[in-house]
DNA sequence: ATAATTTCCGATAACCTTACCGGCAACGCT
DNA sequence: AGCGTTGCCGGTAAGGTTATCGGAAATTAT
């Protein structure tokens, strides 16, 4: 690591002092405009570039935005290249943590970007958070933030996320628009927010309809296409076996149409399956599955405009609520009228 | 944004010096016990932390690793992920560009890391580089780097990769042996390293075994499974129609799938097929996809212990050369035998 | 009692940059 | 000639931390 070229080094060669230096690079009326010149000949032949660890110190800023995620799933990855295409544009640097989906990996990360390194928050929180001190102290601190995707009810910032109700709604109404009357559903974790919101557009419309929703119909399980090939291999044995499948992630969608296939029953016509994120996957597989769009990449970009608002001042910011309309795409899974 | 607690505070609060301060804090020998406890209650109290940027400042260095990577595929993300896991656990921060496969981008990000943010860089480049004056002028600053996955061949730095060209030599074997003849290959992008070295790989192999390789057998096309589907109806089509196919992608043999399916033709029996990264979703599809493994979360790891053996000054890092061996899967798609 | 050592702590510089204040010289004006 | 104005530039402080040096006080040795 070679010693970066300062203003000094261009100072000293000039026998002007460091001040005179730092105004002419910053096009200050003040100097002569053959100082300018001089120095900027400078820089440029000794490849000059500002100091960015002086520069934050001084303005106590960064530039840097924070991102925590649980993982880099696609649907996570699609946000975040969203977030970093607006950030990048705006002239933010993103630094980007991933959990893991662990509580602890999320709280040290939280940790080590605390330690000034970065100007604000975009989080989205792991499955395994249920306790939000880690994310109350970056709001402590006066420290802008902005939840997506996994949003915490109780904690006052700006949220963007998909109108997940809306998303069980559209996948439901669809399924018994196709005649299918005993839906079920397959979950995520309990303590998932997106997962519930799923679930409450879903018995909504089971209930606008004057079904039943049975009980074993709902299973909770891991964003696991293999817990989702089990449930569902359950499902397709009980008693009271549903003739519809919704399930909240496009993985457990696939897991459940594996343990379709291998009971021997056929899609759309013994069963109806419909998926959610609509991943580039659910269209090449046979047959092709019903899934809904919930707009990553347009979630991303949102989140990073509201940072980048909320950076710049805006008042009121801290409570408003970014909800996207999500789109559910029919295919050969599920359509069998 | 509260301004953070800080030695000075510390200091004053005890009418003490900043000096003292700094050396109770880091257990210095010549403090007084009494003086080191006061200050250790007291910066507990306030909830002190020390000022990374300044550290950083002082001791230029930022314990903070620069990643830059073409894209979030699911290979890159799994090997991002081996990353953060070995550098997490040795106290670096990592920091991961994307270039969305843009030279442009790549150069944005190379440029704003080396800022003084990082002290060193992890890169994978994007396929559309072909210029690669901003990794050198890494190098020329004396900077530390590291290149893994996508290497650049005639630049001296670590690298830790795939054995590529095992892989297309252990999918081809493989095909071979179960008898067929006429293998195609779909491959990426002219200029891509692990491309060509996959096809290297796969002629080799052919030559071996006395099979002559039909130039219209070899296809670049990008890294999509929309090209591939259409270059696999082209193939299909053609006079001499391939029995097999190797893709260098799973993505492109899921598209290769798609197109052999709506053909009419059957798996394994009218045609063998194998793909490349064995992501999870291969062994989904009906048939499931040979596939051969390329242990990303592997090469990230060894990836990130080669940074930070090169960080610890180890001499004689600059030519290694990591090579992970890769395993191929075999599955239903091309098991005939 | 004096010298020598040890114990503890403070002041300063350094890392790099910019904001702010002040100063010097040249110029024009009365 | 004396004044104020303008143009240009330098010095200093600040941001937070630590290494280094040096010094005062306390302790031990002679």
């Amino acid at each position: 690591m070679e010693k970066q070229t300062t203003i000094k080094d261009i100072a000293i060669a000039l026998n002007i002092s460091t001040s005179t230096v730092s105004r002419a690079l910053r096009d200050a009326p003040d100097v002569k405009a053959e100082t300018k010149a001089a120095v900027k000949a400078l820089s440029d032949k000794l490849d000059y570039q500002p100091n960015r660890l002086a520069l934050s110190l001084l303005n106590r800023q960064t530039n840097t935005i924070g991102v925590i995620i649980p993982n880099l799933d696609y649907v996570l990855a699609t946000m975040v290249k969203g977030i970093d295409e607006v950030a990048l544009e705006a002239g933010y640097t993103v630094m980007v943590c991933q959990s893991d989906e662990s509580y602890g990996r999320e709280i040290v990360n939280t940790k080590r970007l605390l330690d000034s390194l970065v100007d604000g928050f975009i989080v989205s929180v792991s499955s395994e958070t249920k306790i939000f001190e880690h994310i109350k102290k970056i709001q402590d601190k006066k420290i802008p933030l902005v939840l997506f995707d996994r949003i915490v009810n109780n904690i006052a910032a700006p949220k963007i996320r998909l109108d997940n109700i809306d998303g069980g709604v559209q996948a439901t109404e669809h399924l018994i628009d196709q005649g299918y009357k005993k839906i079920a559903i397959l979950a995520g974790p309990e303590n998932l927010n997106i997962s519930n919101k799923r679930m409450e557009g879903y018995l909504q419309t089971l209930k606008a309809h004057g079904l039943r929703a049975d009980k074993g119909h709902t299973i909770h399980c891991d964003f696991n296409q293999q817990y989702a090939y089990e449930a569902t291999k359950e499902l397709l044995a009980s008693k009271n076996r549903p003739d519809a499948i919704f399930t909240i992630s496009d993985r457990m969608a696939i897991g459940a149409m594996l343990a379709i296939k291998e009971k021997g029953l056929s899609m759309p016509h013994d069963i109806g399956l419909v998926g959610f994120n609509n991943e580039p996957i659910v269209s090449l597989v046979t047959p092709a599955i019903s899934s809904v769009e919930m707009y990553a990449f347009e979630i991303g970009k949102a989140t990073a405009r509201a940072y980048i608002e909320m950076m710049s001042g805006a008042a009121g910011m801290s409570d408003q609520e970014i909800i996207i309309k999500p789109k559910l795409f029919i295919r050969a899974s599920s359509k069998r009228r």
